[in-house]
RNA sequence: GGGCGAAUGGCGGAACUGGUAGACGCGUUGGACUCAAAAUCCAAUAGUAGCAAUACUGUGAGAGUUCGAUUCUCUCUUUGCCCA
């Protein structure tokens, strides 16, 4: 027996594969097809074990399902837009493009190495012409459908990129990427209308069956529908305003009214233009973030107008009107009532402000005499001190009964209100897709004409200018269309419009006139499986969904309208993390294990802390470079591994030990194959072997099923299962004319998760290759004979061999004649009998 | 504060529709091989009691439904994720 060198075993089979072309896929009216596709990966530099893991749960269902007789699809390409490129080439002066192909070089490589069955003649690049060129063309087609529009408005800014970012880019207010304390800062943008889909973009997670609940009640609470009442309130004081509309969710509270609060940009602002007060106000309200949370967590301050609204419910009460800094221009009508008693945030501002804290809730367990006290009570109960509204149950029927009388009475109407806001698209940077638009002279929008694309970006420029690069780029700004002169927009588009549509143009990579073409739509799309982290759950999910609704919206070639038929999302792989005593991060080959402590490598004195095991990242230095372990242990042993330890959906726990067992394993399987092998080719006479049959069916059944169920961790343990029937099964029995038949099945089964090691040993016995996914027969999964459990009073107490399908009678006769169970009956009345067949039987007895 | 999920040996985790809890792996222990070590192989491995056969306890805690609950229902504890 030769010792198994993964090295060449696993390089021959890629170069084979590769060279046959054997996962190039065409269409095959024929064939029923599978889209298995993995989320693309941002060319940062190298592969992570994120991605090894993403990649391998992908490419085990790819080949499954390639078995199974689909006509699979399984792409790769590349997220090659972002900020990383842009940061690197500045710092290293280098080319964006350059450093960005370079590390798609790299990780192409090392993704080759994994073995995937990867279709690369479909490969693409976000960043590439070819690619973005028609992403323009979707811009101006959104942009006549109406999709698009430019506004004015408040952007988190973060000071140190100089860019503009989203608001689920600002973490506690910080930049996602800088770290910076993100500023308020008013520009003109890009917007694609998405919250005009809130209510598709909610209704279609019902037909998403097979996307995990999680996501999809995540994506519920980012589109955030509510039902609530817009109020008209009569203003009175000293300036010509005479209505204020408001949009509140709580009217049912509106004689717990004590304020009205408005947004800085509310149009009664104009009348405050000149105020000094009132702008240094508004400086001081910039300094809050944009996002709900900095809002909710940040000070809440006002500015006193000289108007009061009246309670519509109540017309003598006159409260005052505040400019406040927690109130948003683009929620409701920028404009709230305020109700201290019963919002924690209106409590805050009564608090600071010396306004009146009314009661009008009370909870269930308290009388009437109830009130708010330390805190805003914003639970359920029953309306008090609220006139006519009084006794009603909050929030149910209370706010519902309000919006009733509010409309009858004409003061206000009943409506509906998402939490999704416009999708600001407009990035101030280079290593971007330019926005295809110019402007003329005033400042008016000129689409650049379709036959004028793409909008390349300028080569070879300087990027160590301080904010957009593309402004500093004056005869590129410059553009002529129709003899008449233009400016071009110098803002680049958000990265995930790229990833929004990619999987289309997987299906027609080489289409040059669009972004794809119908015939190769309809035959591939949807995507049959999606595999990604679960980190995207709303904003790429999201926005790719509404990107297949923008794109069908106002055209009738275009039916899909649902991208992903079902998701899975993979948990992280996570790492032990060390620190040495200046509570330095210290990377796993820095430290080694010794007795029951941990040490530093090269000095043994000393003591590394252990910390818990937290998902791999760089800057705490708990990563393990994935080339370096398929370079070590083979590719098929990294699969194994990194499926082993965790379902799929978990977290998994990246361990050596449990590498190495991976590796030791498939040598030992490579032992057994070769004493297979041998005793196949003895080719003596020999017997059937029914053992050996069950078995393989069993374990075919089992591995299918969990196959199907994504429960690749269960199909590792099958495989040693396997490897443990087989080793004991050759010493024991020897051959047997089933033998090769059953054994290539059962490599059929394994080669989805140790395809190079499937494929040698089919070559090793002279068979070709694996054709097809070996079938099971149910009837041989049920035996002649069965092992029932006989319980007495609900214990159990014996395990009997028994034909199949036995009789309740014929079995109490076995009982009664068997030596243990007997015993447990032994003088015993039995009042009942619970017989569950070929399976269980429970006797009770009286005691 | 709200929403969703999770909790099973020393560890990661199995368990079909309510029907033998702990598959499989890691670790640990003992043994074989070896001058020795590594590697490899064999065996044991939930806890308690017992030489043993065996018995009792046991799936975060407490209750409930059931002949029978890791699985279903309720309450609680801890924990993770998302939102605030």
């Amino acid at each position: 027996m030769e010792r198994y060198n993964f090295k060449e075993v696993e390089s021959k089979w890629q170069k084979t594969w590769e060279n046959n072309k054997v996962f190039s896929t065409i269409i095959d009216q024929r064939k029923e097809k599978f889209y298995c596709l993995e989320m693309f990966p941002y060319p940062s530099g190298k592969i992570h074990m994120g991605h090894v893991r993403n990649y391998t749960i992908g490419d085990v269902l790819s080949r499954y399902k390639k078995l199974k007789g689909f006509n699979v699809l399984h792409p790769m390409g590349w997220d090659a837009f972002g900020m990383p490129a842009e940061n690197a080439a500045r710092e290293n002066k280098l080319d964006p493009k350059d450093w960005t192909n370079s590390n798609i070089k790299t990780m192409k490589d090392q993704l080759k190495k994994l073995g995937l069955s990867l279709d690369w003649d479909r490969e693409i690049s976000t960043c590439n012409e070819d690619y973005y060129k028609h992403q323009q063309t979707f811009f101006l087609e959104l942009l006549e459908k109406g999709l698009v529009y430019r506004k004015e408005n408040y952007v988190n800014w973060d000071p140190i990129d100089q860019t503009v970012l989203a608001n689920e880019q600002v973490i506690d207010g910080k930049g996602w990427r800088s770290g910076a304390m993100v500023e308020r800062k008013k520009l003109n943008q890009w917007f694609f209308n998405i919250s005009k889909f809130s209510q598709d973009l909610l209704d279609g997670l019902e037909g998403l069956e097979t996307w995990p609940n999680k996501v999809k009640t995540m994506q519920k609470n980012w589109i955030g529908k509510s039902f609530g009442c817009e109020i008209n309130f009569e203003i009175e004081g000293d300036l010509p305003v005479e209505n204020i509309k408001c949009f509140t969710t709580r009217p049912d509270t509106l004689f717990g009214f004590s304020f009205l609060a408005l947004s800085v940009d509310h149009e009664v602002s104009k009348f405050y233009k000149d105020d000094e007060n009132f702008l240094k106000f508004k400086k001081e309200c910039s300094k809050t973030g944009t996002t709900e949370e900095a809002i909710a967590v940040g000070d809440k301050i006002g500015f006193k107008t000289n108007l009061f609204a009246k309670n519509p419910l109540k017309p003598d009460e006159k409260v005052p009107v505040y400019f406040a800094n927690f109130v948003l221009m683009d929620y409701g009508f920028g404009a709230v009532f305020g109700c201290p008693g019963h919002d924690q945030r209106d409590f805050d501002f009564a608090k600071k402000y010396n306004l009146k804290i009314k009661t009008v809730v009370r909870p269930y367990e308290e009388n009437e005499k109830y009130e708010v006290k330390s805190k805003a009570y914003a639970g359920p109960g029953i309306l008090i001190n609220s006139d006519f509204l009084n006794g009603l149950d909050v929030p149910k029927i209370s706010v519902n009964e309000t919006i009733k009388i509010l409309e009858q009475k004409k003061l206000g109407k009943k409506q509906v209100n998402f939490r999704l806001k416009d999708w600001g698209v407009s990035r101030q940077r280079y290593w971007g897709c330019p926005i295809p638009v110019a402007y003329d002279n005033s400042g008016n929008v000129k689409p650049i004409p379709k036959n004028m694309l793409p909008v390349k970006l300028p080569e070879n420029i300087d990027l160590s200018v301080k904010g957009n690069p593309l402004d500093k780029q004056t005869k590129w700004k410059e553009i002529i269309i129709d003899g008449k002169k233009y400016t071009r927009e110098t803002d680049t588009l958000d990265t995930f419009v790229c990833s929004s549509w990619y999987y289309l143009r997987f299906c027609s990579p080489k289409e040059t006139n669009y972004g794809f073409n119908k015939e190769d739509i309809d035959y591939w799309m949807p995507v049959d499986q999606y595999i990604g982290g679960v980190e995207h759950a709303i904003l790429h999910l999201l926005y790719s969904r509404f990107f297949m609704k923008a794109i069908n919206y106002k055209n009738k070639n275009f039916t899909i309208t649902e991208p992903f038929q079902s998701l899975f999302t993979q948990g992280m792989v996570c790492h032990e993390t060390y620190k040495d005593d200046n509570n330095n991060w210290l990377s796993p080959d820095e430290i080694e294990k010794k007795d029951n402590y941990v040490v530093k490598k090269n000095d043994h004195s000393k003591i590394v802390k252990v910390g818990p095991s937290e998902s791999m990242s760089k800057s705490k230095k708990n990563v393990i470079d994935p080339e370096l372990i398929i370079n070590n242990y083979g590719a098929d042993s990294v699969r194994l591994f990194i499926l082993s330890d965790s379902p799929p959906e978990k977290d998994v726990q990246w361990s050596e030990q449990g590498m190495v067992s991976s590796y030791k394993f498939i040598q030992k399987l490579w032992k057994l194959h070769c004493d297979i092998k041998k005793e196949i080719s003895l080719n003596k006479e020999n017997i059937f072997s029914d053992k050996l049959d069950k078995f393989t069916n069993e374990i075919v059944s089992k591995i299918t099923f969990n196959l199907e169920k994504f429960n690749y961790n269960v199909i590792v343990a099958n495989i040693y299962e396997t490897y443990n029937f087989l080793t004991k099964f050759i010493i024991e029995s020897k051959n047997s004319k089933n033998l090769k038949e059953n054994y290539l099945k059962i490599i059929s089964c394994f080669s989805p998760v140790i395809p190079h090691f499937a494929s040698e040993c089919f070559e090793d016995l002279q068979v070709k290759e694996v054709i097809k996914w070996p079938d099971y027969k149910k009837e041989l999964l049920e035996n002649n004979e069965v092992s029932f459990v006989v319980q007495i009073n609900g214990k159990k107490r014996a395990l009997l061999k028994v034909r199949k399908d036995i009789s309740e009678t014929e079995l109490l006769e076995i009982i009664k004649k068997d030596k243990i169970s007997s015993k447990y009956l032994f003088n015993l009345k039995i009042k009942k009998i619970i017989f569950v067949k070929n399976r269980l039987i429970n006797i009770l007895t009286d005691e």
